[in-house]
DNA sequence: ACATTCTATCTGGCATACCAGTAGATGTGC
DNA sequence: GCACATCTACTGGTATGCCAGATAGAATGT
């Protein structure tokens, strides 16, 4: 076996992909492509093909002759990337429920986590068992190329989940809503998970507006 | 004003990309990018960008050193495709079902004019019909973002349905239910949208995996 | 003082040369 | 004839230089 080292375009994207949705790269920033790879010591070559794949994921725009410009997540962005990943998340529950042999566990497991995180008030354990809750619905139900847009839309907003972790209430209501979604699962109620799952995401998406919206349609800049 | 040519790198993507999906370039071809340039007359630069796009959407795989690869459409992959795709229409009918002031009339002449191509047996007349019908309800909901990626995802198939529009029996069955889905928007009844798209696709899916297993899994190459 | 024109400088798009790694042809020993 | 080592041609990845267009600020005219 040898030890294949990823691309200098794979390491570019995945910096400059970590500092956007972390917001150390604020919104609106406008940089040239000569002037990262200065600072990553690569050529243009690599930094091209990295901004490239940013700009088909919606994370930046690159305007000829002019540079390219992070985009920053406007409330308008969180709408829409909720309205696609309720969609998913929800088509994935419904065939996982309606799967002859299927494993809830994973899902199962996520539920109490995030129940026990609740009961002791952390936060940074609710992320994780909230996380793994969506990821063990929408990776479970068969359908890979499903996950893998989930996972990239869902993304775009972590931008905003990050910063929005201490400022919003212990999300107790929320650890109620999954623990009835893992019920409607069970029960195969098809019309009940709809319900469960509009509910959850116009709430979710409601008090993440609320966030952006009282902090700027920006993410703030966090420190280096 | 200036007409602005549009780039060699844009080129490239929409001339590959359109050789891929009606099957004129047929699936497990591999290729070289200095191949593509030499054909194009352009230098591997703009080919690569192409190539990149391509990748991203899942047409092609670059693998390093050795070539890229035109995926084949698989049976798995038209399942997955259309999953998502029904999610994502589903998503989109409901939002239009539910808004305050919504304008069905697009959706209804669509309707009206797959009913008209069924009375003709036009099947070409059809087709247009059927893709004004799935444009106007998810261009329609207001989330453009929706929009694209139903798009993107909807036009991986378009290589078998392209190809299977002459196979199969005329869909008087399919004209039938979009009308149904236009009547339970205009009454806003979600479980019963939910239900006609879950049946809708299901069999629009096991007609089209029927016809891609009958003619193999890949797409019979057309003349150039 | 202000509007306008011009120019130095910067941008992304593109062409090209080189590199390291792979596959298949070629050669070699049996 | 065949297994195996070697070698050659070709691949995508990367670096770099040039180009045309766009910008901002200096130079100019009023």
């Amino acid at each position: 076996m040898k030890l294949v080292e990823p691309s200098l375009s794979e390491q570019t994207y995945e910096t400059l992909r970590e500092a956007i949705l972390t917001g150390r790269i604020p919104g609106d920033t406008l940089w040239s492509d000569r002037e990262i790879a200065a600072r990553m010591q690569f050529s243009r070559t690599p930094i091209r093909d990295a901004v490239q794949r940013l700009a088909a994921e919606g994370l930046v725009e690159v305007i000829p002759r002019r540079g390219t410009r992070v985009l920053p997540l406007r409330t308008e962005d969180v709408r829409e990337i909720h309205q696609i990943a309720r969609a998913l998340e929800l088509e994935a529950a419904t065939i996982i429920a309606r799967l002859p042999e299927r494993d809830l566990s994973a899902i199962e497991a996520a539920v109490i986590g995030m129940e026990e995180a609740i009961a002791r008030a952390d936060r940074e354990e609710w992320v994780v068992a909230d996380a793994a809750f969506h990821h063990a619905v929408v990776h479970g139900c068969g359908n890979g190329r499903l996950a893998r847009l989930y996972d990239a839309q869902r993304s775009l907003t972590d931008r905003a989940r990050y910063f929005a972790l201490y400022l919003r209430e212990l999300p107790v209501r929320s650890a109620e809503e999954h623990r009835e979604m893992l019920n409607a699962i069970k029960v195969c109620d098809a019309t009940r998970l709809a319900t469960l799952y509009r509910e959850h995401w116009d709430r979710t998406t409601k008090e993440l507006l609320e966030l952006v919206e009282r902090h700027g349609t920006t993410v703030p800049v966090k420190a280096q």
